[in-house]
DNA sequence: AAGACGGGGCA
DNA sequence: TGCCCAGTCTT
C-alpha cells in the first residue's frame, strides 16, 4: 500500500505553522552544534523541560570545542535531572570525535552523521534538514501520530513497515517547501494540535484527515501493548564519618544511571538487606518511616532510608569508586533524582 | 522485534 | 495510575 502526499496538504500545514509556531531558543538556529544539542535533549523529553537545560548548556559550552575540552563529570553534572544519561555521554564522545578526528569540521552528510554515537535515524535527519536544509524526513512520535491519522495507517507504530511508510510520506512533503521548515511544521502540528487528545477543530488539515472523516481519530496511531512495570524495594543509607562527611559511591559506567554518584544502597531482589549490611559491615541506627518512591520507565522502586554506621573503618569495593564528601560538596556531584530526594529528606542539603 | 534507558507533565 | 514525550542502542 502506498500513500500520496499532496501540495495542498503541505501548503495548509506550512501556512498554519507560519502563524502558530512557538518561540524556542533553537528555532531559526542553523549552527549544527546547537541543533545537535537541542535534538539530543529533546529525545523523549518535552520542550518545556528542555529549554532551561539548553540555555544553561549553551551558556557554558557556546561551541563544540568547549564540550570536547570539558570533563565527563562536568557534562553529567550539566545533564543532572534530564534523564537518559547515555545521551550526555554520547554527546561528549561525539564532540571529542568531531574535534579530534574530524578536525572540528561538523559532518554534513547523513551517512557521516549516523556514525556519531547517539545519532540515529531521527537526529541525523533533524541535523541534516534543520541545520543544512537537506531533504530528509524527520520522523518522531509527533509526526508518526499525525501521519497515522491523516492516512489511516493501521500498522503498529513500532513496526518497520510503519516507520517506512511515514518516512516516505514526510519525504514526499519536502518537495513543496524548505525541508528545514516543513519538517518542523509536521512536528509542531503533532505537538500542538494533533496531540494524543487531539484538537481537531483547530487543525489546518482536518478536511484532508482520513481518521477525521471516519470519526476514529482517537484510535490512531496503533501503539504496541505496554507491559506494566514491576515494583522493586530497597534501602538507601546515610553514612557519616566522625568528620561528618557522607559516604558517596559511583555507579558503574553502563546500565542504569551510568557514572552517577549516589548514597550506598541496595535493591532487595538483588541483595537482601541482611546480606548487604553484613557484606559491608554496616550497622543500622534508625530507619525513616517515610519511604522514598521513584518511578523509572520500566520499574518502580520504593526505598527505605536508613542512618547507618560502618562497623569498621574499611569499606569494600562493591562499587567502582567511593568517596567521603562534606555535605556542602554533595551538590557538585551528578546524582540520580531519587538520591537528591533522599538527601533532602535526611536534611543533608541546605 | 523487544527491552533497557529517566524524569516530568497531565487528565 | 497510565500514557506520552523532537529516540537510540543492545540483544
Amino acid at each position: 500500500m502506498t500513500y500520496n502526499m499532496t501540495s495542498d496538504i503541505v501548503h495548509a500545514l506550512v501556512e498554519w505553522f507560519h502563524r502558530e509556531k512557538r518561540i524556542m531558543p533553537w528555532r531559526g538556529e542553523t549552527d549544527p552544534y546547537k541543533i545537535w544539542v537541542s535534538e539530543v535533549m529533546l529525545q523523549q523529553t518535552q520542550v518545556t523541560t528542555v529549554i532551561p537545560y539548553y540555555e544553561r548548556w549553551i551558556d557554558t559550552f557556546p561551541k563544540l570545542s568547549h564540550v570536547a575540552e570539558s570533563s565527563l563529570q562536568d557534562i553529567l553534572k550539566m545533564w543532572e535531572g534530564l534523564g537518559y544519561y547515555t545521551r550526555a555521554r554520547n554527546l561528549y564522545r561525539g564532540a571529542v570525535y568531531i574535534v579530534n578526528v574530524l578536525k572540528g569540521n561538523f559532518p554534513e552528510s547523513r551517512e557521516e552523521l549516523l556514525k556519531i554515537p547517539g545519532i540515529g535515524p531521527y537526529t541525523s535527519a533533524a541535523i541534516a534538514s534543520i541545520a543544512f536544509n537537506q531533504p530528509y524526513g524527520v520522523v518522531d512520535g509527533n509526526v508518526s501520530r499525525v501521519m497515522a491519522r491523516l492516512y489511516l495507517i493501521g500498522e503498529i507504530t513500532s513496526s518497520s513497515r510503519f516507520k517506512e511508510t511515514v518516512t516516505n510520506l514526510v519525504n514526499q512533503s519536502l518537495q513543496w517547501g524548505a525541508p528545514r521548515w516543513v519538517n518542523q511544521a509536521w512536528m509542531e502540528l503533532g505537538a500542538l494540535v494533533c496531540t494524543p487528545k487531539p484538537a481537531c477543530s483547530a487543525c489546518p488539515l482536518q478536511s484532508f484527515c482520513e481518521a477525521r472523516q471516519h470519526l476514529c481519530v482517537e484510535n490512531f496511531p496503533v501503539k504496541p501493548n505496554r507491559k506494566k512495570s514491576p515494583v522493586r524495594e530497597g534501602a538507601i543509607f546515610i553514612i557519616q564519618n566522625p568528620k561528618k562527611e557522607i559516604l558517596l559511591v559511583q555507579r558503574r559506567e553502563s546500565g542504569l544511571l551510568p557514572g552517577l554518584w549516589e548514597l550506598p544502597n541496595t535493591l532487595y531482589d538483588e541483595q537482601p538487606l541482611a546480606d548487604f549490611t553484613m557484606a559491608n559491615d554496616l550497622l543500622l541506627d534508625r530507619s525513616y518511616i517515610i519511604k522514598a518512591e521513584h518511578t523509572y520507565s520500566h520499574f518502580k522502586v520504593i526505598f527505605e532510608l536508613f542512618d547507618a554506621t560502618l562497623h569498621s573503618d574499611w569499606w569494600n569495593d562493591y562499587w567502582d569508586d567511593f568517596r567521603w564528601v562534606h555535605p556542602n560538596e554533595l551538590k557538585s556531584y551528578p546524582r540520580p533524582k531519587v538520591h537528591i530526594k533522599a538527601m533532602r529528606i535526611a536534611g543533608l542539603l541546605s
